[in-house]
DNA sequence: ATGGCATGACAATCATGA
């Protein structure tokens, strides 16, 4: 039985649960990642995804940030080792969720935007990555299968970004934030997407304005990285854009990795 | 052209996203 691991930044789970359980539905991944929930806890759609076959693990606040991961319950075991944020960055906002399901190591993550090169939110950012690097370091000497699955808000190389000229030293493009993305392939981790011959101009997230998706005007920053051990068994990665096309979409499309 | 669009909190605009 393969395993699917996918990852979905959703803009607002309340706003996106209609299109979600739709693609639940057709999909019936074993996994999936996801951010920008913006609900509490007490407002998470337990009930909804439990009736479309999935058992909830899920970290919001008000307004911003949350994020969850859903597990199909009839293809895996319940969770263990729940962590929720950075065990060593004290952080108000609901940014990682890890879980542990069967030898899988599962990490959620919604990476800071960082809004603009040289802002606060920006240094936020990196300390943010340089924490998560630091912490992955640990988990991978005790998980010999991780995935870390979310929005990245990085755009690692240049065939990631529809303008790269355009793009070269902007936030989710600049060299800081590219040398925090291969810090964490230097811990070992593969970029699953990479892992196989992709189409040209493939992306994760357009601006909703300008008609940016239709124009192909995307970056690719939501991503799934996996140790060696998952990227032996890795047997396919697509981003499925179809959801984008929908009314009212979330500006992210979903990843998913596929596992034998 | 620092706009454009979407979401949430809040009750008219404003913070934030990427």
């Amino acid at each position: 039985m393969p395993t699917t691991l996918a990852t979905w930044n959703v803009n607002s789970l309340k706003v996106r649960l209609p299109h979600l359980l739709d693609w639940l539905g057709a999909h019936r991944p074993t996994i999936v990642c996801l951010q920008e929930t913006k609900l509490t806890d007490d407002k998470f759609p337990v009930a909804d995804l439990e009736a479309a076959g999935y058992r909830s693990v899920y970290a919001g606040q008000k307004t911003y940030n949350g994020v969850a991961v859903l597990l199909h319950a009839d293809s895996v075991t319940a969770p263990t080792e729940v962590q929720i944020n950075l065990p060593n960055f004290a952080d108000e906002q609901k940014r990682l969720l890890a879980v542990t399901v069967g030898d899988l190591r599962v990490v959620c993550g919604y990476f800071p935007n960082g809004q603009a090169v040289g802002s606060e939110k920006y240094e936020y950012k990196l300390r943010w990555l340089e924490s998560l690097t630091d912490w992955l370091r640990g988990e991978l000497t005790r998980h010999p299968k991780l995935a870390l699955a979310g929005d990245y808000n990085i755009a690692p190389e240049p065939r990631d970004v529809h303008d790269p000229a355009a793009w070269e030293g902007q936030v989710l493009f600049s060299e800081p934030e590219r040398a925090a993305f291969r810090g964490l392939l230097d811990l070992g981790l593969k970029d699953s997407f990479r892992l196989f011959e992709q189409p040209e101009r493939s992306y994760t997230w357009w601006d909703y304005r300008n008609l940016a998706f239709r124009r192909k005007m995307g970056l690719r920053i939501d991503h799934i990285l996996v140790t060696p051990a998952l990227a032996a068994t890795c047997t396919g990665c697509i981003i499925d854009v179809e959801p984008r096309r929908r009314e009212q979409p979330s500006d992210h499309a979903p990843v998913l990795a596929t596992f034998a």
